[in-house]
DNA sequence: ACAGGTCGTGTTATCGATACCATAAACAGT
DNA sequence: ACTGTTTATGGTATCGATAACACGACCTGT
C-alpha cells in the first residue's frame, strides 16, 4: 500500500520540473528528444501513469464522447457503435456508452450522467427526445450528432437516413413482382420510433400504388427479434396465409418469421414472399437469402467518427451537417 | 458564450457555502432537507451542472469500471456486455469499454490507456495478456476480474468457465449417437483463445473415447461468424462428405456451415450432425435448431456485476473468488 | 554587433469540487 | 447546571496536472 506515483516525483528523479514531464507525455510537447527519453525511461522505471482525471480538470478538455443507444443486444447498432469505436479510438477519444432502453425518460437520466463527465461531443441514435434532454444537451454547448434518422428539428448535426423513405422501394418491388396482400411485421409499441417510421412508410407507399392497406402483425414490445418474429407468424398464422407478401421490420424478425413458416409448411417465396431490413449477416447466409434494405450501418459509424474527429480539432465547418445515407433494395430469394 | 456555472455560483444563488450545495448533490448527504431542495432548485434555474471530473480529482473516486472485449462485433459478449452494464448502472459506475481485437498487444495499449482513467476495477475478457500487461494491472491495485475462462494463473477473480471442458460433452454426444468421423470448424489463428480452448477440448475427449483424431478445418482468421462457417463448409466440401459431425466453434458458425451443407444437398443431421457453441437465439430458432452449449452469456455479466458494485462498496470479501459458470448441452435437431 | 526569432525549460496560479476539521445549536441524560 | 451527542453548516487546504507567461541560450541575417 505505498502511495502512487506522481509527476513531481518523476520530475524529481530526472531533475527537471514537472511542467517538462508533462510535455513529455505529450505527443506534440516542445522537448528536447533527449529529456523526454530520460523521463519516460524514468516513469516507466517507478511505474508511473498518467492521471488523465488532474489533467482534464486543467485543461478542459475530457477526451470523452457521449454515445446512447436505444439497446446493447439489438445487433442493429453494434456495427454503427463498433466503427465509431474505431474511428474515435484511434483519435484517442474514448467513449462513454449508454443504452437508453428505447425510452426517453431513461434517456433523459442518461444523458443527464454524461453531460456531468463533461464529454466534448455527444451523440444520439434517433432523433426523439424529451424536452429536458433537448434543453440539457442545449446548454451544454458540444457538438451533437443525430444518427440512423432524418429529424424534422435536428438538435445539430445529422447523419441518418428516413427510415419511411428507406422500406418504400421494398413494398414497390413486391408490387411489381404482383404481391398484393401486405403484412407487416413490427414491434407492438410505438416506442422503437424507428421501426414505427418504417412502418408508416410501408402504409403510406401501399397506399400510393394503390394496393390494399397492409396487415399489421404485431411481434410485441420493443426490441423485437429473431423468437418474436418467430411467435408472430406462429399466433397469426390464418391471417398470414391469406397475404402473399411478409414485410419486416428487421432482417432478425425476417429471419423468424421465414423459420417459422416452413414448420408451417408455407413455402418462401412460393405462397409468401417475406422481406427484412438492414442487411444483417443473416440476411445473406440463411436459405433462401433475404430480400433486404442496406443501410450500411457501419458507414453510419465510421462517418460520424471522422466527422468528430475533423470537428474538434478544428478541421471543420461546424455550421450544421446534415448527411443523409444512401440506402438500397439488396434482393434476396425470399421474394 | 457564457461562461459556465459552478458549484460556487449555486451556493451564492441559495445563501450557503458550496460545501453546502456539495452535500445537496450526494445521495447520502447530510443536509436537510429544504435546503437540498431550495439549492436543488436553484441549480435547475441556474442551468448548472454537476462536474464529475472536479470531484473525482478530489474524491480520488472516479465511478469508472474499464471493461475490455475481444470484439465487439462478436455477439458472444454482448449479451455480456449489456448485463454487465446494467447491473453497474445502477449503482452509478459508468463503463470503459475498449476492444483488443482479439491482439495482446493491442490490449495492452488499450489498458494503458484505460488506467489512465483511473478505473476502480478492470474487467478482462479471457486469461492471455502480455507480461506487460500483468504488470500495469497488478501496479494499479485496483480489483481485477477475468471473465469467460478460467486462467491458470489469474490476476484476481475469475468468472468464467473453461472452454475445453464445457465443450466435451458435445463430443461424448456425438459419440453416443454413433458419430465416429469428427470435424472441428474454428478460426485458423491461435488468436482467438477460447476458440482454441475448445478445439483442445474436442481434440482430447475424441482420443479419450477412441475415436479417430477430428478433421481440423480453418475457417479464416478470428472473428469468424456465419459467412466463414458457410465458405469453411465449400471450400472443403469433399473433406466433409466423409465425416459424420461437424463441431463448430460457436452457433454462428455452425449456422452457416448448415446453410451451405443444404446448397450442396448434405441433410442435417442425416448426412452429417452439426453443433454450435454459445446457446444463441440463432440455435433455437434455426432449423433445424442447432445442438450446442449454453454458457450462460448473461450471467456471466450479472454475476461479474452485482459482484463488483458489492466489493467496491465494501461488502464482500476481497479475496480471490474463482466462480465456475456452469455449462450445458442442449440439444437440437442438428444432431 | 545587434535586433529579432526559435527552442527548451522553469515559475506561478489555477481548473472545480470535497476531505477534513471546526463550530454552533438543539437536545438528552445524569 | 453541566457534559456528551447529534445535526447542519462553514472555512481552508488540497487532489495532480497544465495554461500562461517569463526567461536564458542559441541561432540567423543584415
Amino acid at each position: 500500500m505505498k502511495k502512487p506515483v506522481r509527476m513531481r516525483d518523476v520530475a524529481e528523479a530526472v531533475g527537471v520540473s514537472p511542467m517538462t514531464v508533462s510535455r513529455a507525455f505529450k505527443p506534440g510537447g516542445a522537448v528536447d528528444d533527449e529529456t523526454r527519453a530520460k523521463v519516460l525511461s524514468a516513469a516507466n522505471r517507478l511505474g508511473y501513469v498518467f492521471d488523465s482525471t488532474a489533467s482534464t480538470l486543467r485543461s478542459q478538455r475530457t477526451g470523452f464522447v457521449a454515445v446512447t443507444i436505444p439497446s446493447l443486444n439489438n445487433a442493429n447498432f453494434a456495427d454503427t457503435f463498433r466503427t465509431l469505436n474505431d474511428s474515435l479510438e484511434t483519435a484517442g477519444l474514448q467513449i462513454l456508452l449508454g443504452s437508453t432502453d428505447y425510452r426517453v425518460k431513461t434517456e433523459e437520466k442518461l444523458v443527464d450522467q454524461l453531460l456531468r463527465r463533461r464529454p466534448e461531443a455527444i451523440v444520439l441514435t434517433g432523433s426523439h427526445h424529451s424536452e429536458r434532454t433537448r434543453e440539457m444537451i442545449t446548454r451544454a454547448d458540444i457538438p451533437v450528432i443525430e444518427i440512423w434518422d432524418q429529424p424534422e428539428h435536428p438538435l445539430g448535426h445529422v447523419i441518418g437516413f428516413s427510415n419511411a423513405d428507406a422500406i418504400r422501394p421494398v413494398v414497390r418491388h413486391l408490387a411489381e413482382t404482383g404481391r398484393k396482400k401486405l403484412g407487416f411485421v413490427g414491434a407492438s409499441d410505438t416506442a422503437d420510433f424507428r421501426g414505427r417510421a418504417r412502418r408508416l412508410g410501408v402504409l403510406d407507399e401501399a397506399a400510393r400504388l394503390g394496393l390494399p392497406t397492409p396487415a399489421l402483425i404485431s411481434a410485441g414490445p420493443a426490441p423485437v427479434s429473431m423468437v418474436h418474429g418467430a411467435r408472430a407468424v406462429a399466433d397469426n398464422i390464418a391471417d398470414i396465409r391469406k397475404l402473399d407478401a411478409l414485410i419486416c421490420v428487421s432482417d432478425q424478425v425476417a429471419f423468424g418469421a421465414m423459420s417459422e413458416c416452413a414448420r408451417q409448411g408455407m413455402h418462401v417465396p412460393g405462397d409468401l414472399a417475406v422481406t427484412g431490413f438492414g442487411a444483417f449477416e443473416i440476411a445473406s447466409v440463411s436459405s433462401p437469402t433475404i430480400t433486404t434494405v442496406d443501410v450500411q450501418s457501419s458507414e453510419i459509424g465510421s462517418l460520424t467518427g471522422t466527422f468528430l474527429v475533423d470537428l474538434l480539432q478544428g478541421r471543420t465547418d461546424p455550421s450544421p451537417l446534415r448527411c443523409r445515407i444512401r440506402t438500397s433494395l439488396r434482393l434476396g430469394n425470399s421474394s
